[in-house]
DNA sequence: ATCTATGCCTGGTGGC
DNA sequence: TGCCACCAGGCATAGA
């Protein structure tokens, strides 16, 4: 499940791939996948150059000529790159056309990503872009800001850090990695984590996501960032995943649960 | 305002 | 071996 370090990751290399190219044609074949009106979103795209490719929380941000195209890969978006008129695979769900005789084709064996066309001067101003948080690596998040808006939840932290508003580009994997790193039990409730705390999660935030980041993001399961490119973070992972292993730290189980529904992975001697 | 339940999806898993 | 019920999981939405 791509989070921001892979979302950033797949920015990168999509960049080197089609930047100042420009979308001729673009075919939708499951329309769900299109939040956007479908014939609106066909239509406007159509003969715009992409500008730039950026990331806002687990959003990819296109910049086109006056258009932004936004597009969240959720559990297993990826994107192939296929001469035009190759076979279509079935998970292939919607086909950008390139001005370079190549198409750009958005992945999805789930169907549950999404894509959105904003006009440029309202993409921040709207959802789902006006709800997000800060980014991890912003100046403003402060262990102040945190503690205020963990004050009156009285939900696990581990539920809370997965809320996009407070931090945007957090996942299921990073959380309890994080966590960890925090020395803080998934299952505390937020309203009882301290100041000191939160200035620990933030702090374990930008390690955590910053070497992922370098790393080129971790690669399990449903994540490659473009065909054949892996990142390498999955070899730092110290909870997650580690069903049955013991903890780096105390040599302990890893305890595998279930926190509102979401697998969780932590060490019961070192959060508390 | 906060929190819970449901729907969206399909490949993989586990039980028999 | 084959069938099938069940599950993961980010996020929007509706309802409590």
């Amino acid at each position: 499940m791509p989070e921001k370090p892979e979302v950033i990751t797949v920015a990168k290399n999509l960049k080197e791939k089609i930047l100042n190219k420009k979308i001729t044609d673009v075919k939708v074949l499951w329309d769900n996948i299109i939040a956007t009106p479908k014939g609106e979103f066909i239509k406007n795209i159509k003969n715009q150059t992409i500008k730039d490719i950026t990331t806002r929380g687990k959003f990819l941000v296109f910049i086109l000529d006056s258009d932004v195209l936004l597009i969240h890969l959720r559990m297993e978006g990826k994107f192939t790159f296929r001469k035009i008129g190759e076979e279509i695979s079935k998970h292939e769900h919607v086909i950008f056309t390139l001005d370079n005789e190549e198409e750009m084709r958005f992945h999805d064996v789930r169907k549950f990503g999404k894509m959105y066309l904003f006009k440029k001067s309202e993409v921040y101003k709207v959802k789902p872009l006006v709800d997000l948080g800060y980014e991890y690596d912003s100046d403003l998040l402060t262990k102040e800001y945190l503690f205020d808006k963990l004050r009156f939840k009285k939900l696990p932290i581990k539920t809370v850090l997965l809320d996009q508003s407070i931090i945007s580009g957090i996942g299921n994997i990073y959380d309890d990695e994080i966590l960890f790193r925090s020395n803080i039990s998934p299952f505390r409730k937020s309203n009882e984590v301290t100041i000191d705390e939160c200035d620990k999660i933030i702090k374990n935030t930008k390690i955590t996501l910053d070497k992922a980041v370098e790393l080129g993001g971790t690669t399990i399961k449903s994540f490659t960032s473009s065909e054949g490119v892996h990142g390498k973070f999955q070899n730092e992972l110290l909870v997650h995943g580690k069903k049955k292993e013991l903890c780096p730290v105390c040599k302990n189980p890893i305890i595998n649960t279930k926190i509102n529904g979401r697998g969780t992975y932590y060490c019961k001697n070192c959060q508390k």
